[in-house]
DNA sequence: CAGGCATTTTAGAATGGTTCTAATTAATTA
DNA sequence: TAATTAATTAGAACCATTCTAAAATGCCTG
C-alpha cells in the first residue's frame, strides 16, 4: 500500500480508537477505501468497494463508520439535497472543492492566495465561533468542455 | 410594501415573464415570501405563507414555482441532505452564509475582505469554467453562545 | 360569449438517500 | 465456558423532493 495512504489510514485508525471503538475488518477496509482515493466516493460507492471483501456488509455498517468518523473529525462531508453525499477521507479539514455540473466530477482545490486561517477571521469578524466552512465552485471541468466543442 | 421588497418582486416577476410564464396569484405571493425575508426560507415555509392566502395550495406549486426561479436566476438554493433546502430570494447571487450549528439559522454574510471576481480568478487558476459558489461557514451564532453560558 | 387549447394546479404516489429498530452474530471479559 | 457488550444485518421508517394523471384555470379565437 502507498505510504501516503497507509499514513492517512493510521491516524484515522487512531482516532477511532481513541473513541473506544474497536476497528473491525469491515471498518478497516472503509477507511482504506477512503484513503485511497481522491475521487470523494459516496456512501454506495464504499460499501460496493467493502463488499469486496466482505460481500455480506450492509449499508448500515458504512453509514455508521462514517459517523463515527465524523465524530472523530477524519472525514469531511459534502452534503447534497439530490444526489448522494460524498466523502473526503484524506483532507479531512475545511478545504474548497471544485464541482463539475456535467460529470458531477469534485475534485479538491488548493487554497487560492492567502484564505487560511479563514475560519478566524471569520469568527473575530462576526462574533460566531466558526468552526466549519464549505466552499465549492460550480462549473464545467476541463474535460468535459473538450467533449462539448467536440461535437 | 417596502420599496425594497417591491423592487426585488418586480424584478423577479419581470425574470420570470422572459421565461414566458404567467405570474400567477400563487406564483407572485411566493415571490412576495421570498423578497420578504432574509430568514432564508424552507420550501414548506414558502408553502405555509402562501396558503395563508390560498389555502389549496400544494407543496407541488412551490417546488414549481422555485424551479422556475432557479432557471431564471432569481434564487439562490442552499442544499442540505439532512434538512430540507433553504432559499435566498434577496441576493440570488452567490455569496457566503453563516450558519448556526445550534439554532439553524442561517444569516448572509458581507464578503469578507477582496474576494469578488473569485469566480472569474477561480476559473482561470484552475481551468473550469466556473459559473457559481457556495460558502458557509458553520458555528454557533452570538444569541446561542449567550443562551448556552447562562446555563 | 362559447368552445377549444395550453398552462397551471392538485393530490397522492413514487423515489432515493439516510436513519432507525429489533434480532442476530461476533468479540471480550470473568 | 458463560455472561456481557459491541458490531452487524435486513428491512422498515422517514422525509424532502420529484413525478404523474386528472382537474381546474386562464387565454385566445371565432
Amino acid at each position: 500500500m502507498d505510504p501516503q495512504v497507509q499514513h492517512r489510514v493510521d491516524e484515522m485508525r487512531n482516532s477511532l480508537s481513541q473513541l473506544g471503538v474497536s476497528i473491525t475488518r469491515r471498518r478497516a477496509k472503509t477507511l482504506e477505501a477512503l484513503a485511497a482515493t481522491d475521487r470523494h466516493p459516496s456512501v454506495n460507492e464504499l460499501h460496493a468497494e467493502v463488499r469486496r471483501w466482505y460481500p455480506s456488509t450492509s449499508l448500515a455498517t458504512i453509514y455508521n463508520t462514517i459517523e463515527l468518523l465524523k465524530e472523530a473529525g477524519q472525514v469531511l462531508e459534502l452534503e447534497f439535497s439530490g444526489a448522494a453525499n460524498r466523502y473526503d477521507g484524506r483532507r479531512p479539514d475545511s478545504h474548497p472543492h471544485l464541482i463539475c455540473l456535467s460529470c458531477r466530477s469534485i475534485e479538491d482545490m488548493s487554497a487560492l492566495g492567502s484564505r487560511d486561517d479563514s475560519l478566524h477571521q471569520v469568527s473575530t469578524a462576526t462574533g460566531y465561533k466558526v468552526v466549519r466552512e464549505r466552499t465549492d465552485y460550480y462549473g464545467v471541468c476541463p474535460e468535459c468542455q473538450e467533449e462539448s466543442s467536440e461535437r
